[in-house]
DNA sequence: TGAGATATAGGACATCTGTCCTATTGTATA
DNA sequence: TATACAATAGGACAGATGTCCTATATCTCA
């Protein structure tokens, strides 16, 4: 049996012991170099010396650089989902506040210098690897569920459509923010942004009229 | 005299007559793999071949790498600038509607393919390229300057920190739209998602009021 | 036409890259 | 303790990459 093959079986059968850390390792090590080199810089002999092991016992649990960054995006992934599951169990006032908690942990996030610099990197990869745009898509997907779920318990009477787009355009403009409000970014101290920004989303999620957008032509005023 | 002090020179005093030409066809080049290919896939012969020269002659014109994408950076920025100008050498009825006309233009702009790739590679790169954060924040803040002279005369009363908070929510809330409506992208047919967007920029410009913001303190509601 | 500058090609170079293979060590189980 | 399997190291491989240099070709203008 060849090496690669083994490779290839064990993201599935995940044999449960210190071949788990090392995976782990080298998944953090990969986080690691990307945010503080750049993609360009990112090769399998910077992560192995990061790891401190060999370049043949990295391939040995990852025996194409693909199928590494597709597992650390997945983890970056499944950490968000996590984190975000971990906030909406607390408990809040109306479902505007548990909105509201939801977007200020995002904008928190977005902050730290592991997101300001990460997720950039995930967007241009986004636009020629398959792998990368099938994770984001299934991460904002996840994100615009939990918006849409709180929009319909403030807004009942909305449209799915309306709920939607919504919760589509807090999500892509929260995401904006990460550009400049981010780690080590022009605006990173003002905090006041955030303030605008998200209380912005609130108000438009009380008081987003239907017959503004959808009746009206375009074309203002 | 070395013919890399040869090519330094070149960018300064810009020899007119066929060489500009050269020039002008090696950042097309550059521009059209970096969008079709990606940053990974951009290599000094890849761009040779696009443009049908030798890697040599190439080198003539750009000694580094680094060098081609600042020109190819700069490039973009100009001509960014110069449609926003022309976009406002229009006559409209009121600033608000010269708000809605640049913020159509880019909105537009940013659903083209060129600009739904580039401009992530190149968010991507200003985290680990001086080069690129600086031209960044250029184009960024002659951005933002436009928004905050237009919104300034729709509303004189606010002070300025408050115009340029609004200004850069605004740039931050499009930019994040690339992502989602931008060419390629899973809603770039649902142009309500822009309606939505610029309807809501012009309202809050119009009804922005300071005490929600700066005097109440955050928490909602 | 001739001289000088500009433009171009082609190749050399050291280095880095992803992948693969083989041999050795470590570890747990029967 | 013997045996299977997991983990690791080290090296080989072909190919790509940025940079540099030299030799020609092409153009421009006196």
């Amino acid at each position: 049996m060849r090496q690669t093959d083994r490779a290839e079986e064990r993201g599935r059968i995940a044999g449960s012991d210190k071949g788990q850390d090392r995976i782990a390792q080298i998944l953090a090590a990969t986080q690691t170099i990307l945010i503080r080199d750049g993609y360009a810089r990112l090769s399998l002999r910077s992560i192995a010396r990061e790891c401190g092991i060999s370049v043949g016992n990295l391939n040995y649990y990852f025996s194409r650089k693909s199928e590494l960054l597709r597992a650390l995006i997945d983890a970056v992934w499944q950490g968000y989902v996590e984190e975000i599951v971990e906030i909406r169990r607390g408990i809040f006032a109306s479902p505007l506040a548990e909105l509201e908690s939801v977007l200020r942990f995002i904008f928190q996030d977005l902050r730290t210098r592991d997101t300001t610099v990460f997720f950039p990197e995930l967007w241009a990869l986004a636009n020629h690897e398959d792998y990368a745009s099938e994770v984001m898509d299934r991460l904002y997907a996840y994100e615009r569920g939990v918006f849409q779920e709180l929009i319909e318990q403030v807004r009942p009477e909305l449209p799915s459509d309306a709920i939607e787009r919504l919760a589509l355009h807090i999500s892509a403009s929260m995401e904006g923010h990460t550009l400049f409000v981010g780690a080590g970014k022009r605006f990173e101290r003002d905090r006041k942004v955030e303030d605008l920004a998200i209380r912005t989303y609130l108000e438009l999620v009380g008081s987003y009229a239907l017959t503004d957008i959808e009746t009206r032509p375009p074309g203002y005023p």
